[in-house]
Parts: C-alpha cells; sequence; structure tokens
DNA sequence: GTTGAAATTAGTACGAA
DNA sequence: TTCGTACTAATTTCAAC
C-alpha cells in the first residue's frame, strides 16, 4: 500500500478530530468501513501517524506562561543535555537548530515566575549548558500543517516530476560517473 | 465543578491517548463510567481540552524539513500580518514573541529548497515583514508538558498557600490601599 | 474493494446511596 | 457528587460476495 490522496484526506480528518470514528472517517471519504479500517491500520503500521492526544488550553488548565529558552552547549555535550532534558516537566518542545544556538526549548508553567526559576535555578546550573537565553511567548496560535494542502502533494510525486519545479533553479547533485556509465548530469532526485 | 486531581490524571492518560474511550478511562481511573463521562464532558466545557488530534511523524508523511522563521515587522502591523499567515498551508505553529523578534514560526516542507522559496520568495515579499531569520531545525522531540507532574499542581492551590513558596522571593504587587481599608501587603495572588 | 450480518462497545437517562 | 443499572444507538469485527 502507498500513501495516496484518501490517505491524506484522512490524517486531515484525523487532526482536526483525532477522535473521529473510523465509520465516520468512511463517510466522510467516501469509501467503505472496511477500506476504512485498511487505511487507518495501514497509517498507523507504516508510522505515519504517531497518536492521537488531546489538544489544551494551557491557560484553563494552569499554564498561564509559555517562554522560549535558547541553549548554547559546552563543547557538544549533548548526551548529558538530552538525559537531563528528560528530567523537565515544563518542557513541552525541544529543538535541535543550526544557527546561533545549539537547542530551543518551549517550556510552560504556571506563571513568568516559575519560568525564571526554571531556568535560572535548573538548566542555569547544568554543566553542559553554556548559556541560556529566554524569550516570552505572548501569544500564540498551532495551524497543523496540513498534508492535503498544496505543496505537500510534492513530497507524493515520483522522481521525474520534480525536473525543473523551482522558480529558483533546481538543486542539483551530479552523480559521479560509475565506470562505463554516460553520466548527463541529470538530477538524482 | 472543579478541576481535581482525578480531572488532572484524566487529562494525561488523553494526552498519551487521545482515542482512549471513556470506559477505559473511567477503568484506569479507579471511577465509575457515569462519573467519568460528566468528568470527561466538564473538561470539554470548561476549555481545558480544546480538541484532539493526530500526531505524525512528519518525516513519515512527507515532510522531510523543519525551520523556525523570525520576523520582524514593520511598525506594528500585526493586522495585515497575522491575516496573511493563514495563507501559509507549511505553518504549524506560531509565536508572538518579547525580545529581538517580533515573532517566530514554526514551518514544515518536503526539503531545504521549498523552505527556500517559502522564506525567499513568500514571506520576504510582504510587506509587512520589515526582516526574517531562518534557523533550520535539525532534531526535534514533543514532551508534551503534563499537568499531574509537580510543578502543575501549583496552579491549583488556592491564594494562600502561595506564600513564601519562591526560592528566589515572592514576587509580590502592593496594593495601595482603599479607603478605610487596612493594607498589610499581602500578596495579591 | 464492498456489503451485510453478529458481537461488542459507546452514549444516555434516571433512580438510589 | 458519585455510582449502578437499564436501555438505545453506534461502532467494530468477521464472513461472504
Amino acid at each position: 500500500m502507498q500513501l495516496d490522496d484518501i490517505h491524506i484526506r484522512m490524517v486531515d480528518l484525523l487532526r482536526r478530530n483525532g477522535r473521529l470514528s473510523i465509520a465516520a472517517l468512511a463517510d466522510q471519504l467516501g469509501i467503505s468501513r472496511s477500506n476504512a479500517y485498511q487505511r487507518y491500520d495501514w497509517l498507523i503500521e507504516s508510522g505515519v501517524i504517531t497518536g492521537f492526544t488531546a489538544t489544551l488550553d494551557f491557560r484553563a488548565a494552569g499554564f498561564g506562561v509559555a517562554a522560549l529558552v535558547f541553549v548554547s552547549l559546552e563543547q557538544q555535550q549533548w548526551g548529558e543535555f538530552r538525559e537531563r532534558l528528560k528530567t523537565v516537566p515544563e518542557l513541552e518542545y525541544f529543538a535541535v537548530t543550526a544557527g546561533e544556538h545549539d537547542g530551543m526549548l518551549l517550556v510552560r508553567a504556571a506563571d513568568v515566575a516559575a519560568i525564571h526559576e526554571l531556568v535560572a535555578l535548573n538548566l542555569a546550573q547544568w554543566s553542559c549548558i553554556k548559556s541560556t537565553e529566554t524569550v516570552f511567548v505572548m501569544d500564540e496560535q498551532w495551524d497543523r500543517v496540513s498534508l492535503g494542502a498544496g505543496f505537500a502533494g510534492r513530497a507524493l510525486r515520483s522522481p521525474g516530476e520534480w525536473a525543473g519545479e523551482s522558480p529558483l533553479g533546481s538543486t542539483r547533485h551530479l552523480r559521479i560517473a560509475e565506470p562505463g556509465e554516460e553520466d548527463e548530469g541529470a538530477p538524482l532526485r
């Protein structure tokens, strides 16, 4: 089985409402129930869908404040850092980043003081952390990317369909010609 | 009804598995099925739970790349900016930030070139945007904050219980005494 | 890939502790 | 409030087309 348009619409429906029944999905997708079950199972087994979760109003849930904490590490102490990250209950999201800092944490707490405590009394004491920079989030919105929305379709195209697509000029990887192979510099992807 | 420990555990269970049936929740929480329905409904109606969604393996779903785009706006053109944000299908998360930049976008696309196209050919052309800075995400992890985990309990305490809690010294807002009121400088919260 | 049954589970209502 | 039960509606499973 392969990711097709119906899979994509199914994922979009499940992103909008993660508790939709398979029967309701089948109905809205215009397919039979058993087909919907097959596709649903496939989405889970193939690893496209990793799980389901409740989304919260963090303020209503008692988390009044969110902040981004940019961290720079001492000489690639990733092992210790990521191990200690597991002990931070305020952590919602962590990204390893290119550029000025090494990583970014999205943390939540009841109030500004609790964030300050986290950064100043906890994070800043870790020997693996060289420096931190805290930026408070004043407003936020989640706009879950939709697999169905335009651009995602590109990922589904077969290699040949990419040629000459980019308005900026295609990134091309010139293959080193194998012995006896004629290499015309075709894009690998 | 008021948020209590069982609500918190229910939310945590639903964050871990958003498709858990109410019967399974009741079972794991040690309460009756009808009580579980009541509490579940209350969590939705009170706005603590805003919805349910499928979580994805973005790479498996064809989004090979994620990036943080920091934006600075021309003279508070928030209206136009947020209006145009709605037209960006690559957008997953947006935060209005304090500090150097005005906001941060988390965007996803099939490859690095697509991110570049988004920033250089789309965002950078918006008149409301003064400048952008793109940082690629090299690895990421979601560690959904748990309402049950230690610190969140603070949000549930009644005001009096906060006194003298902070190891950094409590932030105190001295109330301006109302006429005829004895003000002893008690923390407002 | 579909349809139609049986078995199971979910959702609702209401009285009692 | 919480629980137990009875009842109805819906979903899931499984078999046959």
